[in-house]
DNA sequence: GTTCATGTGCAGTACTCTCTGCACATAGAA
DNA sequence: TTCTATGTGCAGAGAGTACTGCACATGAAC
């Protein structure tokens, strides 16, 4: 799985939230203004390659997303580690603590975080 | 800043690495095999670009990164918080814990970083 | 100066992404 | 049945990416 271009991820976010729509309401929500053919371009390459799928109701095509987003974080999120981070999690970790300012709250609840899973590995 | 492409990125990456190379330097790094022609003109698009500067030494050029490896990491960070986590840290961190299986001992260094920077923090 | 390896500049090709325009199809209203 | 709004299919343009090939330039060796 290829990553997904600009236009595509935008299109795939409207369909993760939205569940099924037609083509002008993907347009309606789409984050800039965008004609309605190069909207459905869009589409029609997610469909082609296997992202998006489709289904008639009455005159209209309804499409909704196949891949699932979360496997689409993981696989861009896989890129990041690979390319900026020597391809470990905790190198990321380490890097997100340090380059991003993380509040107090922040900090306090990643302690929160890291200890509730530390108690279900356990388990 | 527009995303890096993948050809783009690999050069990039010798290069923070590296420092300054000629183009069969880099040439003979990239993670495949790539023609000289090819890897010379992904140099001259990130010189155009402003990614990379380059002098003259002898007959050949030295290629150099002048964008730094931690802003385009941030910036790609930020475009998966945007995209994937609600465009928190927070959030991003969450799914890190959640979605990719974390050693106990990644947990531990991670509430240890965690530990360090609230200690930092305040001083 | 000639030769030679190494390096550069440039023109061009194939493909993808983004986007446009237009003709045709369909469902419902008159 | 005809009209209209809405939706679809398709062909293609323009820019950028990912290359290839080749002629020309340069510095070093002889």
């Amino acid at each position: 799985m290829e990553p997904f271009t600009p236009g595509e991820l935008a299109v795939m976010q409207i369909l993760w939230e939205h569940g099924e729509l037609k083509p002008a309401e993907v347009q309606q929500r789409y984050p800039e203004p965008i004609k309605n053919p190069a909207l459905r371009s869009y589409l029609t390459i997610l469909v082609e390659k296997g992202h998006v799928t489709r289904r008639k109701v009455g005159k209209a095509y309804f499409y909704k997303a196949k891949t699932k987003q979360t496997a689409a974080f993981k696989k861009s999120l896989k890129s990041i580690i690979q390319g900026y981070c020597d391809g470990s999690v905790r190198s990321l970790m380490l890097n997100l603590i340090r380059t991003e300012k993380l509040s107090e709250d922040d900090l306090l609840e990643l302690k929160r975080l890291a200890d509730e899973a530390t108690q279900q590995g356990e388990n």
